[in-house]
DNA sequence: GTTTAGCACTCAACCTCTCTGAGTGCTAAA
DNA sequence: TTTAGCACTCAGAGAGGTTGAGTGCTAAAC
């Protein structure tokens, strides 16, 4: 059974007002806050049929109403008007994000920064989901004997290092050998084709290397975890500690099972791509409260959505806040922050 | 004046009891808990001279009595008995900190964590103050045209790298020799001394470099650049989120007063590294309460030693935890963390 | 059928009052 | 100097009462 005009208006309303306020709403300020043409009575009435109908609770008999779950994902998906950043919170991220960033991991600092900043929630960004790029170039330096810097690049631009001790004997000449033939083997192969056999092949297939096996094997192993870590992903997250002025976090208990749940970057991270790919086609991902499967984090929402590093490649960015947040306004302000990712990663 | 000695005791049972239950201290439960000779009415008089005498405070009139700041600072200074820890906990914190680092960062993360783990309170790593260390080492490797990777090495073991841009139509020869210059120029002079004039100069004399000077003055600025940041001092803190289940951070508010000064690692890094100066002869830094000096750790008491790496050059450790602290405890806890530290770092 | 006024009802929040008990300080005697 | 004893204090818990925001229901009006 589809929801009358009017009994939207009231959810709306009711949402709208919970959200800034955090106090139940009854009938009565309902009347007042809007202009609704009908008495109080028969916004009771309305508000009895939506909490029938699971969109609103009442904490208790004598206090006003509260959205519920269902309530908050029926505003999301059709009642909240869309809302346009201010031309001064444009201003402000631009200004932030305007510099220009040498490295992916800075530009999504800077992001998770800004948006921490702006929505007053915890921020969440992520670096490029790496499998569907290419090794585009494998460089080893030696830095002092037996010590070697190797250093991976992906197609996404992603520069990643990495410190490794191999046998203190080898000379910077052997190891240019064995960078070269393997960057030479294997660059333009995605990430997910590469083991530990194909750089052993690579490696072995160029005639110059000679070394003895167990030696080349040991360098090889070394250049392989280097290419493979360059993989994980990194998760910046800021403004943690500002949930805990919120009124639904005022419980320490609560709050720390969220921050408890927050530590594990990879919970999050894991999470995140789960729900990408459940939402795929959508714009955004959005979780309300129980929706949620991340310990913790029931009494939140999760809005994410995903920056494009030219054709698949793409990571993302996300708020998490309290269930009762300014749904519009974050959404608006995410995207206006993945657009300035886009932007500056495809120019 | 000098306590007796009755008196020192009893403020160590009280520091003692209060630490383990968070509950003021009564002359009754003292004498329970205690083997003293003598009434609970003699402990009253102790204790309300201790408590004139500003070691103690009282809640209010029909409570026990809490140590105050310079309670736990005459604990701290003569009273504590110190601790071994465990050979369990030993064993632990070798086997978390036992494997090989092929990076500085990556043990002292690991030195955190498991400080974190082991205290139960907040834990802080810091990368070794590198201004008495020298340059070894300037590489800079083209990844892309105009995109060029500087990897700076220095005494310390610290390698640190950094995504500059450049002008497209640079070789990688041309880098080359600009590198190469840098480093013969600067290897072996200490961070200190080396200023963009010193840069330059390294670079102009030697003679193979052949660019147009504004060119090339782009380029060594980038390494100047990536050189003065490799000096930045990074901080690894863990553990936050476990203060919130402590009881005197059960006022969300004060919680919040932590979290806030913690999230700025350059106000947390500075203070530590004046304070360790004032402290510079002692193998411990330990300030209580109202002795720290950074904005919502009134509550806190903060422990830091160091760690070296060769000769001068060093860097900190430390643990922030409540005043009702397990100073002993945290005490030799944090010292064998440093060991490890320095047994890795100078092996 | 929908809306409204009116009224009885509910219940958290707040206040006040009392009681309890842990803990004190003081005094006078040992 | 130490101790026993006693009067005193006061936070915290519990009981009782009041308030007021908010409800549901009913019967009349539209």
């Amino acid at each position: 059974m589809a929801l009358d005009n009017r009994k939207k208006e009231v959810l709306q309303a009711i949402v709208d007002d919970y959200v800034a306020t955090c106090e139940p709403v009854g009938s009565k300020a309902l009347i007042d806050r809007h202009d609704f043409m009908v008495s109080s009575a028969t916004l009771r009435n309305d508000m009895a049929e939506l909490e029938r109908l699971g969109y609103l609770e009442q904490p208790h008999t004598s206090a006003g109403r509260i959205p519920s779950d269902k309530g908050y994902r029926e505003y999301v998906n059709s009642l909240m008007k869309v809302d346009h950043l201010s031309d001064e919170e444009g201003r402000e991220i631009k200004e932030k994000l305007g510099q220009s960033f040498d490295e992916i991991a800075g530009l999504l600092k800077a992001a998770s920064a800004t948006l921490a900043d702006q929505t007053g929630y915890i921020s969440l960004a992520m670096t490029p989901k790496l499998t569907s790029s290419y090794l585009t170039q494998l460089k080893m330096l030696m830095i002092e004997p037996g010590k070697v810097l190797v250093v991976v690049v992906l197609s996404a631009g992603v520069v990643k290092n990495r410190m490794v001790r191999i046998p203190d004997f080898l000379t910077q000449e052997q190891i240019l050998q064995i960078s070269n033939a393997v960057e030479q083997g294997l660059s333009g192969l995605p990430l997910s084709d590469i083991s530990l056999i194909t750089v052993a092949t690579a490696a072995k297939d160029n005639q110059k290397v000679e070394l003895p096996e167990p030696l080349l094997n040991q360098v090889l192993y070394e250049a392989y975890t280097a290419i493979k870590q360059a993989d994980n992903l990194d998760v910046y997250m800021d403004g943690k500690h500002r949930m805990l002025s919120l009124p639904e976090f005022s419980d320490t208990k609560r709050a720390q099972g969220l921050f408890d749940t927050l530590s594990h970057d990879g919970l999050v991270a894991g999470y995140v791509d789960e729900v990408t790919k459940e939402d795929e086609k959508k714009e955004y991902m959005i979780r309300i409260g129980q929706e949620i499967t991340l310990e913790g984090l029931e009494g939140c929402s999760f809005i994410t959505t995903t920056y494009n590093v030219g054709g698949k490649v793409a990571g993302n960015i996300g708020v998490i806040g309290p269930k009762r947040m300014e749904y519009s306004k974050v959404i608006s302000q995410i995207n206006f922050v993945r657009m300035m990712i886009d932007e500056k990663l495809n120019q």
